[in-house]
RNA sequence: GGCGCAUUCGUCUAGCGGCCAAGGACACCGCCCUCUCAAGGCGGAGACCACGGGUUCGAAUCCCGUAUGCGCUACCA
């Protein structure tokens, strides 16, 4: 067996937030390091959050990122079920021990009362929630509560006992030594009156049962530390190794959340990112290897990373970088992977400027000419809408460009039209001599030039580089949209008159 | 309120006692390149290392306190 086994243990109450995805990325890394085990196990334990459909989600979101796991509620494993409430029997049985071996206690508080003592006691130094009255009740006491509650048709929650004095001290893998008084901490409930296990109880003891090594989680899990230190040592199993991770903030220092715009992965890919990117940024969103590397590939992830380089404290999730580096991954494609990745992007969401998925072909043609530009995948479609459009809209001033007027424009327009219906080859090259010479020849300045035929041919005042755009055209739409243009200039100007 | 964690350019970070009058990246500004927009190249501005005390010959780096931010304080995870 392994010696690193490290799982992933989503909740399925919505969809994947890229927090806890980033938690995913850093336990697939850990074991891919070491040659571990990487489980996926769900934690489906709180039935009024439970979500449908929505461990599927979490699946698509961890295959989409390329991240693939060894054991898990999908294909099973040595280990299984994978899925919490598929396990009920296990954790009932580990609470009924721990009341033999009195490390835990029926409670048969109403939420009632609970409410009210917590109301009462928050007002006390005094500080923990609970005031443990069904810890120390008598046996007549038990079973009175006991017979009263079930013909009540309901059943009792099963607490543990902390030690009432006494400190827990964990030795985090990124914080070093933190300790704790265990008296300022609750007789946490372990098993809930449905049966169904509570955090703290279930993630034990399936890390026990599953053999996990390592536990890597968000640090809002810190504080339930001494809780599950305290419960190992009751069981007398020895605790996997702790690694609280640094949240995520949003750009005003706050847990990063809906109002902050997107927090689902999925919503990312949507957008227009590559999964590699969100690899990439999301594990420097905690981690870093040196004072320069910020591009990685997924091996050389997977060479470097270690727990001993996260850090420490929350980190901002910066769009901007975020932007910057999908840029640069989607410059590094090649034509064909691209052209790949946006058919692929178009079929799943198709954007309005495209009326129908190009072939493979026209794909191909595209990429040179949006590549360099984009910085998701949403930023393609509108570069080269003019390629799909049946007429393009343009206000005919807006071929008239600085210090040329009606005339000059017309007279350009036309030797292009005719220079380019009779050019040999309509290729970009040879579309380029051709109009570069034609500069000299009628005496203007090549902005002048380009700049009237990129808006009679595109419409667009910014646009991908002329003599490629005009090539993917082709001739006999590009000399269409210029005499267009002719036409609509000579309107225009005629109708001023 | 209690407990805990954190604190280096706007942002992500490097730094683990002298190499730091603090390095890199994103964003920003300028120049170059250039058919627009980008991309790319070069350069610039930007952090008295939260604050205050110590320890030390010497501190961003160690210790203590304060402040601020965040988290937890559920029969949620």
């Amino acid at each position: 067996m392994s010696d690193f086994r490290v799982r992933f243990a989503p909740s399925p109450t919505g969809e994947p937030h890229v927090g806890n995805i980033r938690t995913a990325i850093f336990d697939w890394l850990l074991a891919q390091r070491h040659g571990g085990d990487f489980i996926v196990r769900v934690e489906d334990t709180d039935r009024a959050r439970a979500v449908d459909g929505a461990v599927e989600v979490i699946i698509e979101a961890l295959k989409w990122l390329g991240l693939e796991w060894n054991e898990g509620p999908d294909i099973g494993g040595e280990y299984a079920p994978y899925k919490q409430s598929e396990r009920l029997p296990l954790y009932a049985k580990y609470a009924e021990r721990l009341i033999a071996s009195g490390f835990a206690y029926k409670c048969y508080c109403s939420p009632e009362r609970l409410i009210k003592v917590r109301k009462e006691r928050s007002k006390q130094q005094n500080t923990t929630g609970y005031d443990r009255r069904c810890r120390n009740l008598t046996g007549e006491e038990r079973n009175a509560l006991e017979l009263e509650l079930r013909a009540r048709g309901e059943n009792p929650v099963i607490r543990f006992k902390m030690p009432l004095d006494g400190t827990t001290t964990i030795d985090d893998l990124v914080r070093g030594e933190v300790t704790f008084e265990n008296r300022l901490v609750d007789d946490f409930v372990m098993l809930k009156s449905d049966g169904y296990p509570t955090y703290h109880l279930a993630h034990l003891v399936d890390d026990h049962e599953m053999r996990i090594t390592h536990v890597l989680r968000g640090e809002e899990w810190l504080p339930s530390v001494p809780r599950h230190l305290q419960l190992y040592a009751a069981l007398g199993w020895k605790p996997p190794q702790f690694a609280h991770l640094p949240i995520i903030l949003a750009p005003d220092r706050s847990k990063l959340s809906k109002r902050h715009g997107a927090t689902s992965l999925l919503e990312y890919r949507e957008m227009g990112y590559l999964p590699h990117t969100m690899v990439n940024f999301l594990t420097l969103l905690g981690w870093s290897l040196d004072d320069k590397t910020e591009l990685f590939s997924t091996d050389s992830l997977i060479a470097n990373f270690s727990i001993e380089r996260v850090s420490k404290a929350g980190a901002i999730f910066n769009t901007e970088k975020l932007d910057w580096m999908n840029g640069h991954y989607i410059r590094e494609m090649s034509t064909n992977e691209l052209a790949d990745a946006l058919l692929n992007f178009w079929q799943a969401y198709p954007p309005p400027e495209i009326p129908s998925l190009p072939s493979h072909e026209l794909a191909l043609e595209i990429v040179p000419l949006v590549q360099e530009r984009m910085k998701t995948l949403r930023d393609a479609a509108p570069l080269v809408a003019f390629l799909f459009k049946e007429r393009i809209e343009y206000e005919p001033d807006e071929l008239i460009q600085r210090r040329m007027d009606v005339a000059s424009t017309h007279m350009c327009l036309e030797a292009a039209h005719d220079g380019l219906t009779n050019l040999p080859a309509f290729n970009a090259e040879s579309i380029e001599a051709l109009l570069r010479g034609m500069v000299k020849e009628i005496d203007v300045k090549a902005g002048q030039l380009f700049g009237s035929l990129r808006v009679a041919t595109t419409g667009q005042r910014v646009a991908p580089p002329l003599f490629e755009s005009l090539e993917v055209l082709g001739r006999e739409r590009s000399l269409a949209l210029i005499a267009d243009a002719r036409d609509r200039l000579d309107v225009a100007t005629a109708a001023h008159k």
